[in-house]
RNA sequence: CGGGGCGUAGCGCAGCUUGGUUAGCGCGCCAGUUUUGGGAACUGGAGGUCGAGAGUUCAAAUCUCUCCGCCCCGACCA
């Protein structure tokens, strides 16, 4: 590709939509372009690093057996209507002229189930893997960073199914190796961290995270034992709880006018949120429960959620609670409540002295004790972890990183099977739902998580599997003849032997080209200056910044020696990271 | 959905508080000349429903109201 045919509009000032590194890079190198909140163009470089994740994911989801179809974007609501799902608010919703309805497909589990329970009818058929790459359509409540979290992204959604559990793992297994070669092989180190399954449901589920600072999502991670977690999934481990040495002191009902959060009734007493209990009202189904945690803490509603069984829980509605305590909202306490079980973190076991509200309104109690001025009916691990907490594991400290979720993998089960009566005859000669797997690979936010942690102050650093281009050619002054025939000369050859090539041959200043090929970041550089007048160029590399001088006649060789190495390092990694998982 | 901010040329911004010539600056763009190893210099140009609508006023980018769009923080998040 000639540059000068080229339209990759790049642009000097940082627009000022742009937040993350990786969005203002896209956007000033001209990958991508703004048509409306949360949706992008992909403009021809943008696009071709696209199909170039594309490819090597193909590679490897083909690799494990993987079978490529596509579903329509635009599904009928009857589909999502038989699990439950159409009532989603990030759906995507229209209707069509005889006011049909339809949604945007965010994601396709009921499609795929439909379209296996059609159609598969022995175990004779299993195991099965399909996957697709489709663009997706998300209402999100708030796209952000580019094309980090757009309403519209392209992903790679793989649908496993089996006849048992032990399939279903080691469907699981090779989808592993699948997405953690494909990360590889795209130049990004990621971390697996064990996740919360979200509204898809299913058991296990893990999520591959680039760490980066500007990444939406808490992780924590053991260095003592590798463990990590999500912080919305994160387990903590028990330390043996001290009880505090403290003296008791005796219970008092303070006046606490109009404190009803953390912030004001810590500020209003002068006390550390760490001396709070905050009280929590939640209703579980048919059920009201106290939830204690303390008041830096924060309740992790998944974990209340298996305490109590899997019910589904909500917060109280505020007659709930007045009704409950005899207070307004924001006085809650478990200091003569009646009429809900009181469940508390395993923290709070260890506190003494401590605030809670009065169930009064504008009054609060401080130097509550447990056993002394009420009880406790169960301990539960329900916080949301964070770092300093005990590793699940092995009692190790968690340290807090932040993280992009580039993948997501989920045993599911037989939710959607069973919900969907997707059947199949096994050969004892009894019908049985399929034991589901599906794995979500986020494309088009690995345009973004790429340069996010791969770049410098001039601009990207592509890892040469997914750059716009493998090589740049540079040609400084056109109207040298020298220049003029090396770069040419090199551009031709490097076609030849089947590299992708940038040619710069815009009537543009030297600086401009150094700055738009630093920019776009492809890894090799060549350039045709001065030098070609002794028959030499120079050849530097994006991420190093080393130059080297070749003689003309030897740079293809040379560049061609570049490349080799540079694909080389990728596919090593890519065998490390499998070969540890096994390790 | 809550909080904050923004909307003026392709991009970045000033002007608005205190209404008043033809709405400005930098970058980019077009033409020409000179330049050519890190975003050139000069000369001359093109480019605007000042987000939309309504109102106040002799007069609105500027004041008032309504709406729309966008960004950030939070809530939320296959």
């Amino acid at each position: 590709m000639r540059a000068s045919q080229l339209f990759f509009p790049t642009l000097r000032e940082v627009p000022a939509e742009a937040e993350m590194i990786s969005h203002k890079l896209l956007l000033r190198a001209g990958f991508i372009r703004r048509v409306g909140a949360g949706i992008y163009d992909y403009l021809p470089l943008g696009y071709k690093v696209l199909k170039k994740i594309e490819k090597i994911a193909r590679e490897e989801m083909d690799a494990q057996g993987g079978q490529e179809l596509l579903m329509p974007a635009l599904l009928p609501a009857e589909l999502y209507q038989e699990t439950g799902r159409w009532g989603l608010d990030v759906l995507f919703r229209i209707k069509d002229r005889y006011d049909r309805d339809y949604l945007l497909g965010f994601t396709h589990e009921e499609v795929i189930t439909d379209i296996v329970r059609r159609d598969v009818r022995s175990y004779r058929e299993l195991p099965l893997n399909l996957y697709q790459i489709q663009t997706k359509e998300r209402d999100e409540p708030r796209p952000r960073g580019g094309v980090v979290r757009g309403r519209e992204f392209i992903m790679l959604d793989s649908y496993t199914f089996d006849r048992n559990w032990e399939d279903l793992d080691r469907a699981y297994e090779r989808m592993y190796v699948a997405f953690s070669r494909t990360f590889a092989r795209c130049g990004l180190d990621t971390l697996v961290v064990e996740a919360d399954s979200g509204a898809i449901g299913g058991k296990d589920s893990q999520e591959y995270m680039v760490i980066a600072d500007s990444g939406e999502d808490t992780v924590l991670l053991c260095a003592e034992c590798g463990y990590a977690a999500n912080a919305e999934k994160c387990e903590i481990g028990r330390i043996d709880v001290k009880k505090s040495e403290q003296e008791l002191h005796a219970l008092e009902l303070v006046d606490t006018p109009d404190a009803r959060t953390i912030e004001q009734v810590t500020s209003f007493l002068k006390k550390s949120p760490k001396k709070l209990v905050k009280t929590l009202i939640y209703q579980a189904e048919d059920e009201v429960v106290a939830v204690l945690v303390r008041g830096d803490r924060e309740l992790n509603e998944a974990k209340l959620m298996r305490a109590l069984g899997g019910k589904d829980i909500e917060m109280a509605e505020a007659d709930v609670i007045e009704k409950l305590t005899g207070a307004e909202v924001g006085f809650a306490g478990p200091i003569g409540l009646n009429g809900a079980r009181i469940i508390a973190d395993h923290e709070v076991e260890g506190m003494s002295n401590f605030v809670v509200g009065g169930n009064k309104t504008d009054a609060h109690y401080i130097n509550a004790n447990i056993g002394r001025d009420f009880g406790i009916d169960e301990y539960a691990d329900l916080r949301v972890a964070s770092k300093g907490d005990a590793c699940p594991k092995c009692n190790g400290i968690l340290r807090e990183h932040r993280g992009m979720e580039v993948g997501h993998i989920f045993k599911l089960g037989t939710i959607y099977s069973e919900g969907m009566g997707a059947k199949f005859l096994d050969d004892d000669g009894k019908e049985k739902s399929f034991i589901m797997g599906c794995y979500g690979m986020g494309i088009s936010r690995m345009l973004a998580a790429i340069p996010e942690v791969n770049s410098d102050s001039d601009g990207m650093i592509w890892p040469i599997s997914v750059a716009p281009f493998e090589v740049a050619v540079i040609l400084l002054n056109s109207g040298d003849e020298a220049q003029c025939g090396a770069a040419i000369r090199l551009y031709e050859e490097l076609q030849q032997a089947g590299v992708d090539v940038l040619l710069d041959e815009r009537d543009e200043r030297p600086g401009v080209k150094f700055k738009d090929a630093d920019l776009i970041g492809c890894p090799i550089q060549v350039v045709a200056g001065r030098l070609a007048g002794e028959g030499k160029v120079e050849l530097r590399t994006r991420a190093s910044k080393d130059k080297e001088e070749v003689a003309l006649d030897d740079a293809t060789q040379r560049i061609l020696e570049l490349r080799r190495e540079l694909y080389s390092r990728l596919e090593d990694k890519a065998q490390e990271v499998v070969f540890a998982k096994k390790g």
